[in-house]
DNA sequence: TATTTTTAGTTGCAAATTGCAAGTTAAATT
DNA sequence: AATTTAACTTGCAATTTGCAACTAAAAATA
């Protein structure tokens, strides 16, 4: 699993595939916390490789899942602290794609002002909402 | 290719594997420029691999790959303006594992304060030195 | 000039991963 | 008691990865 001790690297060794990531953004920017809910992004990832990116992301430490008290068949998945962490490097993502893609692409235009103007007070914000949303 | 409009989709379109951001991290922070140079690297990537994604890069329009006249043998890559915009993602990444997995890794502890304290400064001093060296 | 070495790849093939479709299990609803 | 729902698992084909060996062109050496 640990292909060296750059920091880098290490990060691609938890996050370097083309799903891991959106799973993070729809339970930190969509508040998606089931199973099914997660399954419907907007990519149509395959049941299998949702499973097992929720599994390894658990493994990681990246995500919790949590049972349901009110409905035992669903389960509930969110952030941890290191899951959290993660959101400065999808704005980095947002503002990368905007600055070099935008003509072809869905660009949430107030985040990426917002996160021009003023870079740390959106992401606390934004991990205040999810905080609140716990 | 485009798996959605959404631009964190599309930043993983581009670079959502375990190797890309690892050769644009050898350019960007080790200054390396040929193939043999980034077939070093301490992950071990196979020639096959390296080739692919070189091409890859190349058509994403981040790197460009320039003959070099001295010795027409060895090419030169370089990034080019979207590439050396990448270099923000790089370095939450390195904060990022900095953070949660300091004990196992080999953190550069100047580049991770340098970081907190002037996020910008760093920034533009790196795309300094990657300029400097075309 | 002829031979060797270096650089940047390509090719062949086995192993691992991905993705689709169908099936399963436990819990909730009707 | 029967049906539906949620969260998966399983089987299998297709794609991607990774290792090892090979190749072509240019440079260095004899």
């Amino acid at each position: 699993m640990n292909r060296s001790d750059c920091p880098i690297s290490n990060a691609l060794d938890h996050l370097g595939d083309r799903w891991s990531l959106l799973v993070i953004r729809d339970i930190a920017f969509f508040g998606k916390k089931t199973y099914s809910e997660l399954l419907e992004s907007s990519e149509g990832i395959a049941t299998n490789i949702l499973s097992s990116r929720l599994k390894n992301l658990e493994a990681s430490n990246i995500i919790k899942r949590k049972p349901n008290p009110s409905d035992r068949r669903r389960h509930i998945y969110s952030l941890t602290e290191s899951g959290k962490d993660l959101i400065p490097i999808l704005i980095e993502m947002i503002l990368w794609s905007a600055k070099h893609y935008s003509d072809m692409l869905d660009i949430p235009s107030d985040l990426v002002q917002k996160a021009k103007e003023d870079r740390d007070a959106l992401i606390s914000q934004l991990i205040d909402q999810i905080v609140a949303q716990e």
